[in-house]
DNA sequence: ATTCGTCAAGAGCAGCGCTCTCGAAACAGT
DNA sequence: ACTGTTTCGAGAGCGCTGCTCTTGACGAAT
């Protein structure tokens, strides 16, 4: 615990810092398939199996990648709402959409290693569990905070949950810590999937020749999906 | 144009059938990048640089993979449509969100292929289009149907499409001949990105550790879209 | 019977992830 | 200040990949 020992730690630190920082770059560029460790370390000015001292494999430099966009996805997220005036609900939820989007048009690569196939044999290591959440967390306070101030209302007509995912919402409420009904938190998790499955099909290539008005289709549909949580716009 | 000539393209056409067929049994288990010529060529008893004779790279073959598989889930999409009964539209709806569902079930990674991020330089080749369009076309339709039959009710309250997108609903309505006013046409496409949306949250694992009951949540999430659109169940 | 197109095979290139060994440097304890 | 230990980068090497090029054999058409 002495200076010096901490002077070796900070050097690793960098160096880890350096090697997820280039990595990213190629990944921005390359995808999550056109990764190269060799590439990484030719670019920092070492041989390849240098970077095996820092991480163990290939796969676990994706994972770190991995657990940092979804900080930053939702770092952005963060920000968009506390930027709303508190009490406007629904310019919230749109803030929040909008916020998500925009990251992942700017970032598609990183949005589709985490929000695409996975991409080997897909085993998402538990630890990245808690950046994962981080943007859902916020999506559920907005959904509790409109709901106890009332300001919540859905339209009529809508089927009510069913008893048999009574026991998924409840493990979903708990999870992101929203305390809400039954009815609401089903429509909200149906709403969170609804927008990632928009923005998806946009950077899929999905809706390539049909909707070139993104945006406009996008508030559109995020709007739509608002409103079925019962968000007042 | 002899018969011995087709004799020799007849083999040729086998060959081609035999690889695709080699190919898509090693995706179903290894995934899109565990997909390995010198793999399949092993398996044929063939040396590597033979299969070039029949796809040019790689990605050509996966484009093949990727047609295969649009036409697959195109079939049973179709399948399922022609199994209800025509006049109850919401039946219909239902059927074809499940059969799309269980569909991507059994075969994760071939629906990891074409609905998940694109692989590499992601450039969609054209020739996979008319393929892609086989289930929109049949969801289109039962939308149609059901719009020219006066059952279509949907929920009260909900933003109507802006003008903005009135292009593109007119350039997806084309695409898929769907003769439906603007607001059913803008309702349907968020109800398929949505649909679409949470097949791939099930898939990719963003359910994991919440939605334990996956049918359940399925079917209450299709059905509220489907009430969305205005079908009546 | 000869010519010509098609095909499988083999060698080979550059790249990949990953492992192992080795010598140098930085650390810790005396 | 001198040990012994740990940490690290470099290098060689293994088996794999996609892909190219050349060679020789076979079959169909002239």
């Amino acid at each position: 615990m002495s200076a010096s020992r901490t002077a070796r730690e900070r050097v690793r630190a960098e160096l880890i810092h350096e090697i997820t920082e280039t990595a990213r770059r190629h990944l921005a560029t390359d995808g999550a398939t056109g990764l190269s460790l060799r590439a990484v370390a030719r670019e920092l000015g070492m041989v390849s199996s240098a970077i095996y001292r820092y991480f163990p494999s290939r796969d676990d430099l994706l994972t770190a990648l991995i657990t940092d966009g979804y900080n930053a996805v939702g770092e952005v997220v963060e920000r968009a709402d506390a930027e709303c005036r508190p009490g406007d609900h629904g310019a919230r939820w749109l803030a929040v959409c909008r916020a998500i989007r925009e990251w992942a048009v700017a970032h598609p690569h990183e949005y589709a290693l985490i929000y695409g196939s996975p991409v080997p044999g897909y085993e998402a290591p538990q630890d990245t569990v808690p950046a994962a959440l981080r943007d859902t967390i916020v999506f559920a306070r907005i959904v509790t905070e409109a709901h106890e101030a009332g300001e919540l209302d859905p339209p009529a007509g809508l089927p009510p949950a069913p008893a048999s995912i009574e026991a998924d919402l409840a493990r979903g409420r708990a999870a992101v810590t929203m305390n809400v009904p039954d009815d609401v938190a089903a429509r909200a998790l149906m709403a969170w999937a609804g927008l990632y499955g928009t923005v998806s099909f946009e950077l899929f290539g999905q809706f390539e020749t049909v909707v070139e008005n993104r945006i406009g289709y996008f508030d559109h549909t995020v709007t739509t999906l608002g409103r079925l949580i019962g968000f007042r716009f």
